[in-house]
RNA sequence: GCACCCGUAGCUCAGCUGGAUAGAGCGCUGCCCUCCGAAGGCAGAGGCCAGAGGUUCGAAUCCUCUCGGGUGCGCCA
């Protein structure tokens, strides 16, 4: 049977509708290259309104002479034409309301099953390069709740621009330079000392973690007493290394708990080890950026040691920035702010001209900044992109759980694993906008119930796979395999239900594609709620009519059609966890 | 003082980069369990999109101002 193939049917309508622009310009009614580049065809608000709607003649009316409403008549003339429009009708100010044929939607769902969890790929990337930069947290500790957020939203953005069609790298930058990793080595140097039997104390400012007792044991092990009794400018650099590499050691393995592999990990050290930092400087100086100069003192809240200060400045203020930022402290050495230029650097440098950070809201300050630097120094090929990720408030049963260092209650990744599992915390934590706070309730994402929305969606593919089981026992010897499927009569899946799934799958390519565009994971997680609420809502069709479920005993062919339909939305619901690294379950208990 | 994020139903939040009569869940009200999985289902009420101007065919969305929350603010990272 042959049956259109429709990848993405809003692209498929779209490039219909500019196929009728052209026609309109070929014949002379409206004149030639009109810019088409503001005409959309999406889903109107209303489902009443039709199955698409599209802004072409409210867009063109003025480029093309032309009232609205006449334009719309000639566009709509054509359109109609289609096979794979049924009806098409200008309202309000000139909106194009179509309604879709049929076939249109059992294309659909053809391209589903030819696809597989592909379906939703798209090409919009076009292959261009993006490096996603996220975690970055310093390698002084494990990783803990607070760290969770960015490392899930940073992994899952790039899972979707891979889906999208962009070439990913994930990439950690370590701070392994600086004064915290010295304080780090400290800690860790008293451990070691502790290691050889002597009674420690850990002073205010160095960190007291039960972590870094491993580590001063393993120092021993490897250096033996050859560290003790030494002045610390001996030591440091050893510890030092050794320290960082544990630290780092841990955190990978932490990210692998939650299912993060980064791409690349740029170390701090390193670059300016390799004069990384001089060279960015240097091609900063070279465009004039750079001078000698004092700022003013920050107003409202001014530092009681505050005096002027002649500093090395960069000029971002040019580049969007409030006031020019220092790139040297005082006594010469470089600010945090320079190797971080250098890391931006370094990456226009490996051919990313689109960059995306991922930054705790504590640093929001650090944006405007570090979007001016990157612009600046790459001569404004590059561009930087930050989300911001607002704080997580553990909660349980809706009472925010108190997290202190020093009271010991302080809530590691690990531990918030262990509790609820990696696919509820990759999942939840995408159930509000990055910039949004969120609260994390232990005992709502523990619950099986509609409030909870990981439970939710879980659901709708579990309860697929048991309409397949049912199925089987309702016809024994029938596979209802995918060739099976495939070759199902899909013209008798009639009911609004039916087609109201289909139509919900029908727009999964298209918010790929928006939210790929749009560096917002959390849609895909708002986008799989609907979808389940649209399956649950088809499956409770069978309840109140028996005629309605997905399997018809007696009807085989009905069944296929039917499950060919229930398989797809499996696909779906899969595609969706795939982006988010979540496996999709087949049974709930 | 300045900057950034935010203000949408009683509560928690979406709102597809400017589209038509603003949506969902919870809570509330009313119906519905001999039914492929009722760990729910269907329906209803509930709104001056903080407020005021502006931009245009059209604004929750963009611009300006006001009010009200959160965060950050020379050499720390």
């Amino acid at each position: 049977m042959y049956r259109a193939n429709i990848m993405n049917i809003f692209n498929k309508i779209s490039s219909e509708l500019e196929q009728v622009l052209s026609g309109l310009a070929a014949d002379g009614t409206v004149p030639d290259g009109l810019d088409i580049s503001r005409v959309t065809v999406e889903p109107p608000r209303d489902p009443s309104h039709g199955d698409m709607a599209t802004n072409a003649a409210m867009v063109l009316s003025k480029p093309a002479g032309m009232k609205p409403r006449d334009l719309a008549e000639a566009i709509v003339a054509k359109l109609v034409e289609s096979d794979l429009i049924a009806s098409a009708e200008i309202a309000g100010p000139g909106f194009i309301n179509l309604r879709l044929d049929r076939q249109a939607w059992i294309g659909c769902l053809a391209s589903i099953h030819a696809m597989g969890t592909a379906y939703g790929n798209s090409e919009i990337g076009g292959g261009d390069a993006v490096n996603v930069e996220y975690v970055s947290a310093n390698p002084t500790g494990p990783l803990h709740i607070g760290h969770a957020r960015g490392a899930v939203v940073g992994d899952v953005l790039a899972g979707l621009l891979a889906k999208a069609g962009y070439n990913v790298t994930k990439e950690y930058y370590v701070n392994d330079s600086g004064a915290q990793v010295d304080v780090l080595a400290r800690s860790a140097y008293l451990r070691y000392r502790e290691a050889h039997g002597e009674a420690i104390e850990i002073p205010e400012g160095l960190y007291p973690g039960q972590y870094l007792i491993p580590v001063g044991q393993a120092l021993k092990a490897e250096h033996g007493d050859s560290l003790l009794g030494q002045d610390e400018t001996s030591w440091l650099p050893t510890v030092k290394l050794f320290a960082i590499n544990a630290m780092m050691d841990l955190i990978r393995e932490d990210l692998s708990e939650l299912g993060i592999q980064h791409d690349v990990f740029t170390s701090e050290r390193a670059l300016v080890e390799a004069g990384r930092v001089e060279e960015a400087f240097a091609t900063l100086e070279n465009k004039g950026l750079i001078y000698t100069g004092v700022l003013e003192p920050p107003k409202g809240k001014k530092p009681e040691d505050w005096e002027p200060r002649p500093q090395t400045l960069f000029k971002s203020s040019e580049f969007g920035d409030d006031v020019d930022r220092p790139l040297k402290k005082s006594d010469g050495s470089w600010t945090y702010f320079a190797p971080d230029i250098a890391n931006h650097f370094d990456k226009y440098q490996r051919g990313f001209k689109t960059q995306i950070d991922i930054f705790g809201a504590d640093h929001s300050g650090y944006v405007k900044r570090m979007k001016a630097a990157t612009t600046a120094i790459s001569g404004g090929e590059a561009e930087l992109d930050i989300k911001l990720c607002q704080l997580v408030r553990l909660m349980d049963k809706g009472e925010p759980i108190k997290m202190s260092k020093r009271a010991g209650t302080f809530v590691t990744l690990r531990d918030l694993i262990d509790e609820v599992g990696k696919d509820v915390v990759r999942f939840f934590l995408l159930t509000r906008k990055s910039d949004a706070q969120l609260d994390f309730d232990l005992t709502l994402v523990k619950e099986q119930s509609r409030d909870n929305p990981v439970f939710y969606v879980q659901y709708a593919h579990a309860r697929c796979h048991s309409v397949f089981r049912q199925a089987k026992e309702a016809f024994p010897g029938e596979s209802f395999d995918a060739a099976c499927l495939e070759n199902a009569d899909f013209s008798l899946l009639t009911g609004d239900h039916e087609i109201d799934l289909i139509k919900s799958m029908a727009e999964w390519p298209r918010l790929i594609e928006a939210a790929a565009q749009a560096h917002e994971p959390h849609r895909v997680a708002f986008y799989l709620q609907d979808l389940a609420a649209t399956f649950h809502a088809a499956w409770h069709k069978g309840s109140a009519d028996a005629t309605l479920r997905f399997v018809a005993p007696g009807n085989l062919e009905l069944t296929k059609a039917r499950l060919a339909l229930v398989d797809a939305a499996r696909l779906v619901i899969a595609s969706g966890f795939e982006v988010f690294g979540v496996e999709a379950v087949t049974e709930l208990h």
